[in-house]
RNA sequence: GCGAGUAUAGUUCAAUGGUAGAAUACCUGACUUGUAAUCAGGAGAUGUUGGUUCAAGUCCGAUUAUUCGCUCCA
């Protein structure tokens, strides 16, 4: 008998050479008929694999991360089975499971592949899950796995084998498919029910692009059509939300060939929307205690020299700007940090001063390459709501505290519930690769984690990642719809300080040199923006919405007092327009409706007379008739 | 940057290698409108550029823009 012990620390005893389908039908057949896969000492095995000794197994259904994995990581094989049917003769690369569905990498050799062939393939996979194949593990000598794929003539496939050591090699065969795999997989082909390929895709061999291009087949499957069929529509609501269709809909922003790619233009509604945002951050941080400042768009070659950033950028960023003068060269700003110290640096500080927030929305541009772009979220030129703080080592704790909360204040304003943050760190195994003294490397990683358990934040560590001058914090935010989307940061910097020789006299009447943090919450205007967009659908939170409302006159009679009403919110602080086209009142409200103007203000003869409006919300309906008084009150209400 | 797609009117889509069409938006006129699309008329387009062809939106090349992807390692 072996002892296995379950999730829940209970321990049940089974007879050696027991599989998890065994243990999974001990506890109940709905159960077994669920499980995917194992957990067995960490490792993901098979159902049917043989348990020898004690050990501690999580049974794996759809619900687990690592039994969709496994899932999808068996489709991928029957992906592969169903190609190698198709079209003898192709290569395969590699096919694991990834977050939502799974991948094939695959040398067509002189075929190519286009999304027309895609439904075929499909309805291949389908065939082979129906026959209920079961996933047989093989272990294979190295000499036998070199020689099976030799005979197959699958050179990428020998590659792979080339790197695994003797012994530990393992084949899983369903059908008439054999594959080089670690394993795990589902019990057979019949658990998947719903298949879809969704796009093909170039990649290099081991994603390196001296190899070669192969072709990247990207699907998703299922248990249940019920489940594509949600997953889809998942799908389809995120298109209709992206926010480069917004963003053109509803006249945010544009982009022209003209400017240049990745250069976004803010048209007048985008602009109210993030001067409104701008403003916002802006009144927040003098709250705070951060003095605002300005610098310009470009600064002198040597300034970047100073802060290292033309000699890890330069080459691949956008090139000098010469002037008549020979020699002389500026940069465009791809930070603003140089900027920063300058203003720090021009005069001396008594540590009494400290700390000293430096903000800005500042304009920076970086040459993203052609293939990075894409919307708002990754552009060349986008404002940056930057702020360095200079503090002395002792404040970094506090001064984190600030940032996180103004952070989280903010976030939550935007109606962003759900954040984490991720906390990189130095690679404990080799400290020396980077600058700053030990005392206050310890002292602002500590500084850190007791922040964010402070502010009660869910974080992720993650060793190794910290920038080579400090450790930094990224907050990650989930979006309506799940996703989740980098958005601020905060850094620590032990590097700038030094190159620009920063100083500030301490209590010691000594010269010391201040610590200095890189922070933005919202990360780029631009970016912020895009997510916000997909975040509420277009239909922002009323303080920023473009127009906050629309009045719409049932004729053109009432022109007059339209314009009155509009002149009485203008004078509340209240933005939006009159809608005077000579048009029904039918299709106003429709076009308001759809350009998400969150109130409607209808006027007609009745509120003439009455001296009141008709209120209709977006998205809700008729509210009733009130004055204009009145409803100056209940729109504050609503904000 | 590399690979594979895509590019037709302001927008969304049509068009066997043979006269570029529609819807919507726009302009004009009529209707003077009561809670998600009034009617009629008008104007408006093949990204740029070279080639093949009697003939190119369509085929080939270049270019620009755009989309997806480019180790989440059997």
């Amino acid at each position: 008998m072996i002892n296995i012990t379950l999730p829940d620390g209970s321990v049940r005893q089974y007879d050696k050479g027991t599989t998890a389908m065994d243990i999974a039908m001990s506890i109940s057949s709905g159960l077994a008929r669920n499980v995917l896969a194992a957990k067995v000492d960490g490792e993901i095995w098979d159902t049917d694999r043989a348990i020898k000794n004690d050990a501690s197994v999580q049974l794996l259904t759809w619900k687990d991360k690592d039994g969709k994995n496994a899932f999808w990581h068996s489709s991928a094989h029957v992906m592969a089975e169903a190609l190698e049917a198709l079209y003898p003769g192709i290569k395969l690369g590699i096919g694991p499971a990834i977050d939502t569905g799974f991948y094939y990498d695959v040398d067509f050799g002189e075929r190519t592949i286009g999304p027309a062939d895609l439904p075929k393939i499909e309805a291949k996979m389908l065939e082979l899950a129906r026959q209920k194949n079961s996933f047989v593990r093989k272990e294979v000598s190295k000499a036998d796995a070199i020689a099976y794929f030799t005979e197959k003539d699958d050179p990428y496939k020998l590659e792979l084998i080339n790197d695994l050591e003797d012994g530990s090699i393992t084949f899983y065969e369903q059908g008439n498919f054999t594959d080089l795999c670690r394993g795990g997989h589902i019990p057979h082909t019949g658990y998947i029910k719903a298949i879809k390929l969704m796009n093909i895709a170039g990649a290099y061999w081991r994603g390196d692009e001296k190899n070669k291009m192969m072709t990247r087949l990207y699907g998703v499957s299922f248990p249940k059509q019920k489940e594509l069929t949600e997953y889809l529509q998942l799908l389809e609501e995120a298109k209709k939300r992206d926010h480069r269709k917004l963003g053109a809909e509803l006249e945010l922003f544009m982009f022209s060939e003209k400017v240049g790619s990745g250069l976004p233009i803010w048209l007048p509604k985008g602009t109210a929307l993030r001067t409104r945002l701008e403003d916002f951050l802006k009144k927040e941080q003098i709250k705070r205690g951060y003095t605002p400042v300005i610098t310009p768009h470009i600064g002198k070659k040597e300034l970047y020299m100073t802060s290292g950033h033309y000699e890890k950028y330069g080459e691949d960023s956008f090139q000098p700007i010469h002037t008549p003068r020979e020699g002389e060269e500026f940069l465009l700003k791809p930070m603003n940090c140089p900027h920063h110290c300058e203003i720090y640096g021009h005069k001396p500080h008594s540590y009494r001063e400290l700390p000293i927030r430096i903000a800005e929305f500042g304009t920076v541009y970086r040459y993203e390459q052609t293939g990075e772009l894409h919307g708002l979220t990754r552009v060349r030129g986008f404002t940056q709501d930057d702020a360095h703080i200079f503090c002395t080592p002792a404040q970094v704790k506090e001064e984190f505290l600030n940032v996180l909360d103004l952070t989280m204040h903010v976030l939550k304003k935007l109606g962003f519930e759900d954040f984490t943050a991720q906390i990189s760190l130095r690679d404990p195994e080799n400290k020396a690769k980077y600058i700053g003294t030990e005392e206050n490397w310890e002292n602002a990683e500590k500084a850190i984690i007791e922040a964010t358990q402070e502010v009660g934040l869910k974080t992720v560590t993650e060793l190794g990642e910290a920038a080579f001058y400090g450790p930094k914090l990224d907050f990650m935010v989930k979006d309506a719809l799940g996703r989740s989307w980098q958005l601020g940061t905060i850094q620590v910097d032990y590097n700038l300080p030094d190159r620009f020789e920063l100083e500030y006299i301490g209590s010691d009447n000594q010269p010391h040199r201040p610590v200095m943090i890189h922070r933005a919450p919202f990360g780029s205007m631009e970016r912020f923006i895009g997510v916000l967009t997909e975040h509420c659908a277009g239909k922002f939170p009323l303080w920023l919405a473009p127009e906050q409302f629309a009045i719409l006159p049932i004729s053109e009679r009432f022109y007059d007092y339209a314009k009155e009403v509009e002149n009485q919110l203008a004078a509340s602080d209240i933005r939006g327009f009159i809608d005077n086209r000579n048009e029904k009142i039918g299709r106003k409200i429709r076009d308001a409706e759809v350009q998400k103007v969150p109130i409607m203000l209808i006027v007609g003869e009745q509120e003439v007379n009455d001296k009141k409006v008709a209120v209709r919300i977006q998205g809700q309906g008729d509210k009733g008739t009130m004055t204009v008084d009145e409803f100056v009150s209940f729109f504050k209400e609503l904000l």
